[in-house]
DNA sequence: ACCTACATATCGTCT
DNA sequence: AGACGATGTGTAGGT
C-alpha cells in the first residue's frame, strides 16, 4: 500500500474504503468537505452547513478546520475513539471520548477530497527559549539575579502551590522566584504573593522576586503594592538545538 | 476554476503552479511531506525530517501537524504573511509575522500531495455553556448564589483586575464573585483574593465567593484559609444554540 | 497597541 | 486519576 491514497468527490462506497483503511491502518485520515458539526461535552455546540478541512489522527485527536484561525472550530483531543455510521443516507463521523464524556458528530453532506496518508516520523521538535531553561541558566548563573543569592530548590512544592525557585539572599533571607518566559501580568503576581504567603507562615522576612522580560502596568502596580520585586531576565536561546545544527533565520 | 485540485506526487512547476494559486486565490492549501521545520520567534525551535501535514489558510494561519497530537507541533498565527522560494533546488515555504517578528521556514524535502481547497463557510460556531452564560444565569437568578443576594455589575474594572460580577447580599455587604465554567483551582481562589483585597482599601466586610461546579484540593484548603466562600454551580447549557435546532447527543 | 481574562484550552510532570 | 502550572498558548473584548 502506498503512503498516500486521495480520491476526489468519491463515491459512497470509496469514501468509506478509505475512511475504514485509514482509521484501521495508523494514517492521517483527511477530508475536504461540506458538512454540520455536532458538539456535547464540556460544552455544547451546534455548526451549521459549510466547507471545512476535517483531520483524524491515528491517536484519535480530531480537528475540524475553517479557513481562518490557528484553532479548530471543533475537536476531539487525542484518545478519543471514531466510528462511522450511516443515517437516513447521510455518512456521519463520530467520536467519543470517555472521561470527560464528550460526543463529536460530523455529517458529512459532500465530501470532496478524502484522503489518507502514512505518515513516517521519528522526530521530536526541539524547542529552546523556554521558561524551564531560564531556571537552568539562574542556577548556572546566580547573580543574574543578585550578588550573593543562592537557589536551593528547583519546582519546590510549598503550602498552597510549587514555587519555581527557591533561594537564600546574602543576608539569609529566604527568596522565592517566579520565572515568566515572557511579559509578566498580574496573574503572575498574584501566583507570587500565594507563594510568599504560605511561606510567611513558617518563615520570616520572605522576598518574592518577578523574573521576567518585562512587566505589564498593572503587574508593576501590584508588585509595588505588594512590597514584591522584579528583575528582568530574558529567557535565553541556546545555539544548538537538539542534534541539528542551524544558523538563525533572522 | 474548481473547488479542489490535488495531485499526488507533484513535479516541481506542479507543486509552484497549485501553491502559487491558492496563496493567490484564497484557498486552503493542503502539503502532504516529509519536511524540516525552523522556528525563530518568541522561542526557537528546529524539527528534523518527517512526515508532516502542513495547512496554510488564507488567513495566514499556518499549522504543521505530525500524526499525535491536537496541536500542531509547530505554527504561525493568522496575520503572517508566506512566500514560496527555492535554495539550493529545495522548495521552502517561509512565514513571516511582523509583531512579534516571528519566522517560520518549511523545507519541503518531498511533497506526496498538494491540494488546494476553496472552502465556501458562512457559517459561525454557535457554543453553549460558556463562563458568560453562567454570569447572565446568575443576573437572571441571583438566588442560585443566596437569597437576597443582588448582582450590580459585570464585568467591573477595580484596581487590580476585572471582576466577573460584583454585587451586594441581603446585609448589604460588597460580594465579588469569581466565576468558573470547570472545576476551579487555586489560581481562581487567588484571582479572587486578588479582587477581594483591591476592594478592601475602600470598603469594609468585603465577602468573596468562588462560584463554579467544584474544587481542586487545593483550592479548596486555600479558600478555608483565606476566609472566602463557595457555591457549587453549573454551568447552564441553553436548550437552542443559534438558530439551528439539534437533539442532544447523550 | 496594551491589558486582562477565558478556553470544550492542551500538555507535561509529579504525587 | 487528580493537581498544578507552562504554553512560541490563541482569542475576544475592553480602553
Amino acid at each position: 500500500m502506498s503512503k498516500v491514497e486521495a480520491v476526489q468527490n468519491p463515491p459512497r462506497g470509496e469514501l468509506l474504503r478509505i475512511v475504514d483503511s485509514a482509521l484501521s491502518s495508523e494514517a492521517i485520515l483527511t477530508i475536504f468537505a461540506r458538512c454540520r458539526v455536532h458538539y456535547d461535552g464540556r460544552a455544547k455546540s451546534e455548526l451549521g452547513s459549510g466547507d471545512r478541512v476535517i483531520i483524524i489522527k491515528p491517536d484519535g485527536a480530531f480537528l475540524i478546520h475553517q479557513s481562518r484561525k490557528r484553532e479548530p472550530v471543533n475537536w476531539q483531543p487525542p484518545g478519543s475513539f471514531v466510528t462511522v455510521e450511516e443515517r437516513d443516507g447521510v455518512i456521519i463521523l463520530r467520536s467519543v471520548r470517555r472521561k470527560p464524556k464528550e460526543i463529536l458528530e460530523v455529517e458529512l453532506e459532500e465530501v470532496y477530497l478524502v484522503s489518507l496518508f502514512k505518515a513516517e516520523d521519528y522526530e521530536e521538535l526541539a524547542l529552546t527559549g523556554s521558561e524551564a531553561e531560564m531556571a537552568e541558566m539562574i542556577f548556572r548563573n546566580p547573580e543574574l539575579i543578585e550578588p550573593g543569592f543562592k537557589p536551593l530548590f528547583r519546582e519546590k512544592q510549598i503550602g498552597h502551590g510549587i514555587v519555581d525557585i527557591l533561594g537564600r539572599d546574602r543576608d539569609g533571607n529566604l527568596v522565592v522566584l517566579e520565572l515568566k518566559r515572557r511579559k509578566a501580568d498580574l496573574h503572575a503576581v498574584s501566583q507570587l504573593k500565594r507563594y510568599v504567603e504560605a511561606l510567611e507562615k513558617e518563615h520570616e522576612n520572605i522576598r518574592g522576586i518577578l523574573v521576567a522580560p518585562s512587566l505589564t502596568s498593572g503587574a508593576k502596580k501590584l508588585l509595588e503594592k505588594e512590597g514584591l520585586e522584579f528583575r528582568r531576565v530574558q529567557p535565553p536561546k541556546r545555539e544548538k538545538l537538539g542534534k541539528s545544527r542551524q544558523k538563525t533565520l533572522f
